[in-house]
DNA sequence: GCCGTTTTCGGCCCGACTGTTTTCAGTCG
């Protein structure tokens, strides 16, 4: 059992003994053990097998009996006793927003509910409304939440689902009947949320392709089985295609399945324009007469040849949505995307001085591996109490450690900053003389969500109206699959960036991608920076840049629109210049 | 459940919001 696994068993302890009703410190000393082990460097067996799990902070004496009994028999029978005590559907129930422990608890023993489904009808039939301590509210705010999850059903986030797509395509890479293979879909695309996996290959025969897809490791249920298309649930619920094709087809295949359907349709469009037919089988020249057939298939040994008969450049995947992509390849005017090696350095970062679960030591050495030339430590802010946030003296004495840490030379330079929390009314958390004293400072929203639209948009032009804050974080505060952006303008902030030169962070967290992509051709039209940030709650977190590097290119930015691509130098003077610019 | 120069019990994160009821419990971040 790996560590991962482990972090389930008991992410689900925790989960089950709170609606029990149990202490929540001793729920919470579940969740924090989940944490803990789902981030360890260490393999969780080895350590069990050397007897160490004891040195592992907020493991104790009950944690270790149980850890080491799930590693070395892959089971745990106190699981099995608290799974029989609850239904199987009451944790489904506090996936809705609003919905603890508490109140399913009192669903279930009150009005006998233990599903969604039953949940659902006692709102619809006014059974939850006349509950003690409930209301219509309640009960329209819990259909409100039901929609949601039903409408987030079935779909997968891009980092959930890319690596097991590398991976069923390097496996069958390996298949002797292969030619080619490549990950398609708006997996290929990149986009944030995606419902299934497609992969396209080509080979002579595919029989025994298909046999050996169908029959994978980690295929639960196979939905078809053909020969040009098989489809397999996997584990997790997610579905993966696999469409084998001849080799000559291919590019032509390739093309089609990596969509997206609306940049088909444009590109067929395009291609009847220009007396030629374009589909997932080739490209054709029309014929002369209507009846003539399909016409002559135009050779293509690659998707860069479809796009070059059609008289475009090449256009990268991630920009194939019909956002202007053909235009722009038409005039030659594409963007050159960025790229991961370009990025230098990064900002949003988190220690265990706030809610970090890496050390300042080992989040400075991770960036030196990653070979950054610079790299921000931004911890909370002293307003977010849940996460220990800093108070001025922890933030000073952290400045401090900073500066002295610098001094000692090195290959990366740490830079000074804060995740400030952005109050109720857009002022900030620290007083301007405090905020000053930092070589940056990213403002976010924590709290306080539920406001209009307006208020939400004033509050946040105000705080980045403030000449210290550096760059705005996670501008919609979404969750994707879990949690919709409170309402905001983004429009009318991204003119308030333009103007206040602050620039916009693109959390790349796989839950937040936050700015959306869809936003980022306007605000680098308007001028507006990118800062492609991590938001690191530990080392092995700064890598998302790469997956934040993926989005940016699907929002069209280029070297110079990424401001972290600047070497150190620049990214210094570029920092002094923001404020500079603001106190003119 | 964990932890301990408060050392074997008692504290562990707390302020704001929501919906309810009319003073507060539950949830969230």
């Amino acid at each position: 059992m790996d560590n991962a696994e482990v972090a389930e068993v008991l992410q689900e302890i925790g989960t089950l003994l709170e609606i029990q009703g149990e202490n929540p410190f001793k729920c919470r000393a579940y969740y924090n053990a989940a944490r803990t082990i789902e981030t360890l460097a260490e393999n969780i067996s080895r350590l069990v097998e050397e007897k160490r799990l004891g040195e592992i902070e907020g493991i104790g004496e009950a944690l270790q009996t149980k850890i080491t009994t799930l590693v070395e028999t892959s089971h745990l029978p106190y699981l099995d006793e608290l799974k029989a005590s609850i239904p199987a559907g009451l944790p489904d129930l506090l996936k809705i927003p609003g919905l603890g422990p508490k109140k399913v608890k009192a669903f279930h023993l009150e009005l006998k509910i233990s599903s969604l489904e039953e949940l659902e009808n006692a709102c619809k039939d006014g059974r939850i409304a006349q509950l003690k301590g409930f209301g219509e509210k309640t009960a329209q705010n819990i259909l409100d939440g039901i929609e949601q999850i039903k409408s987030f059903q079935g779909q997968h986030l891009y980092s959930d689902a890319i690596d097991r797509a590398e991976e069923i395509a390097s496996l069958l890479r390996q298949h002797p009947d292969v030619i080619r293979v490549s990950v398609a879909g708006s997996l290929r695309r990149s986009k944030e949320v995606i419902k299934d996996i497609d992969i396209l290959a080509s080979a002579k025969d595919s029989t025994d392709i298909m046999n050996a897809f169908c029959s994978m490791d980690g295929a639960t249920k196979v939905l078809s089985h053909g020969t040009t298309k098989s489809s397999v649930l996997l584990e997790g619920g997610l579905q993966c295609d696999l469409r084998v094709v001849q080799d000559s087809q291919y590019p032509y295949a390739l093309h089609h399945f990596t969509g997206s359907k609306e940049h088909n349709v444009a590109m067929r469009q395009l291609a009847i324009s220009k007396r030629m037919k374009m589909s997932e089988w080739g490209l054709f020249q029309r014929p002369a007469l209507e009846d003539e057939g399909d016409g002559n298939l135009i050779p293509c040994t690659d998707e860069a040849d479809i796009f070059d008969q059609l008289g475009l450049e090449f256009i990268p995947p991630e920009l194939r949505e019909n956002l202007g992509e053909i235009e722009a390849a038409k005039e030659h005017h594409l963007p050159k995307l960025v790229e991961w090696s370009q990025l230098r350095g990064c900002f949003h970062n988190h220690t265990t001085e706030t809610d970090g679960r890496s050390t300042f030591d080992e989040m400075v050495q991770c960036a030196e591996d990653l070979g950054f030339e610079y790299f921000g430590l931004s911890d909370h802010s002293r307003s977010s109490t849940w996460v220990n946030g800093l108070s001025i003296e922890r933030l000073l004495k952290q400045v401090e450690q900073i500066r002295k840490h610098n001094t000692k030379g090195g290959d990366c330079h740490i830079f000074t900053g804060v995740e400030c929390d952005i109050l109720k009314d857009g002022s900030l958390d620290y007083p301007d003389e405090i905020l000053a004293q930092l070589d940056y400072v990213v403002a976010s929203v924590h709290s306080i969500t539920g406001m209009t639209e307006d208020e939400m948009t004033r509050r946040i032009i105000r705080a980045i109206e403030n000449p210290h804050v550096t760059m705005l974080g996670h501008m919609t505060g979404r969750l994707l699959l879990k949690r919709d952006a409170y309402p905001v303008n983004v429009q009318k902030i991204i003119t308030a960036a333009a103007k206040t030169g602050t620039w916009i962070e693109l959390n790349s967290n796989p839950l937040r991608l936050d700015m959306d992509w869809r936003h980022w051709k306007t605000a680098k039209e308007k001028g507006v920076k990118c800062v492609i940030n991590p938001d690191a709650h530990h080392y092995s977190q700064i890598g998302y840049v790469r997956l934040g590097i993926n989005i940016a290119r699907k929002g069209w930015l280029e070297k110079k629109d990424v401001i972290n691509t600047l070497p150190f130098v620049e990214i210094k003077k570029a920092l002094l210049d923001k404020r500079k610019k603001m106190n003119r």
